[in-house]
DNA sequence: ATGACCTTTTTAAAAGGA
């Protein structure tokens, strides 16, 4: 089984490319964020035509997650429980998006931003990570046989290595010590970040702005993970930065991270 | 060439992104 994440950063705007990869990479189960769009707006027919089933959660152009499978798609759960909320008036918005997939509990993940550090959104990032870490825990204590994978953007560049140079995000998001605490607490779970495990290298980043050619120069942050329970972990047989991905007119500024998962253990 | 912001919505200008 092949499983995807992607901050796609627009559904609508990125139909045509989402198609494309589905069918190059051979992809079985996607998640994606920055969807944009209400359900009621997902361009679903070229998807179900294709052949994957798929679960929205969106309220608005903000956020949006998604998750698309061929290998069955159920127990649909939008946000986690107790997932905290933000604004003046508290809600939660459409940042998580649960679904079990080809025996795999897929969880497509957009973590807050964060803003600045003295920013109120900042506060929310870390209690949202804090909360899904909660549940992390609880899930495999559960059931130790469980396997789960947190994937998706997570906002948090763990490394000084996973920024393009430290001295311009001095003082900025996602590289401070609570945030990278907060991200490493998964790992201290008994969750396993594969990407590094696959993709030890430096400089392999997963988003280039799309300002002052940081593409062509390789000037990007390395913030899209997956993070899998211990009954999983050992499953993941390679994982993939497809790069390619943010070549060319139209491209996300996000690429894709894949995971190829042995399928012979897993049941669906 | 891998190329000099993009997407959304109250269709102009602003917000969010990281």
């Amino acid at each position: 089984m092949r499983l995807a994440t992607w901050n796609i950063n627009s559904i609508r705007a990125r139909a045509d490319r989402a198609l494309a990869f589905l069918e190059r990479e051979d992809i079985d189960v996607l998640a994606l964020q920055e969807t944009k769009c209400k359900d009621a707006q997902f361009p679903r027919e070229a998807f179900e035509a294709a052949g994957y089933e798929i679960a929205t959660f969106g309220f608005s152009q903000w956020n949006g997650v998604a998750i698309l499978s061929r290998v069955g798609l159920d127990d649909v759960e939008p946000g986690f429980v107790e997932q905290p909320p933000f604004g003046e008036v508290p809600a939660v918005e459409a940042r998580a998006l649960g679904a079990t997939c080809g025996g795999v509990r897929v969880w497509s993940l957009y973590v807050p931003h964060g803003r600045a550090l003295d920013n109120p959104h900042y506060a929310y990032k870390l209690a949202w990570l804090e909360r899904l870490r909660q549940h992390a825990v609880d899930w495999v204590a559960a059931d130790p046989q469980a396997k789960v994978a947190l994937v998706g953007d997570w906002n948090v560049a763990p490394l000084d290595t996973d920024v393009w140079d430290m001295a311009v995000f001095e003082g900025q998001t996602h590289v401070s010590a609570p945030e990278r605490a907060a991200f490493a607490a998964f790992a201290e779970a008994g969750y396993t970040e594969v990407s590094r495990e696959f993709i030890p290298d430096e400089r392999k980043y997963t988003y280039w702005d799309y300002q002052q050619l940081r593409f062509p120069k390789n000037e990007g942050l390395r913030i899209d993970f997956a993070y899998t329970s211990p009954a999983l972990t050992p499953l993941v047989k390679g994982v993939k930065i497809d790069r390619d991905e943010r070549k060319g007119k139209g491209a996300s500024d996000h690429v894709p991270v894949i995971l190829d998962i042995d399928d012979s253990q897993v049941s669906a």
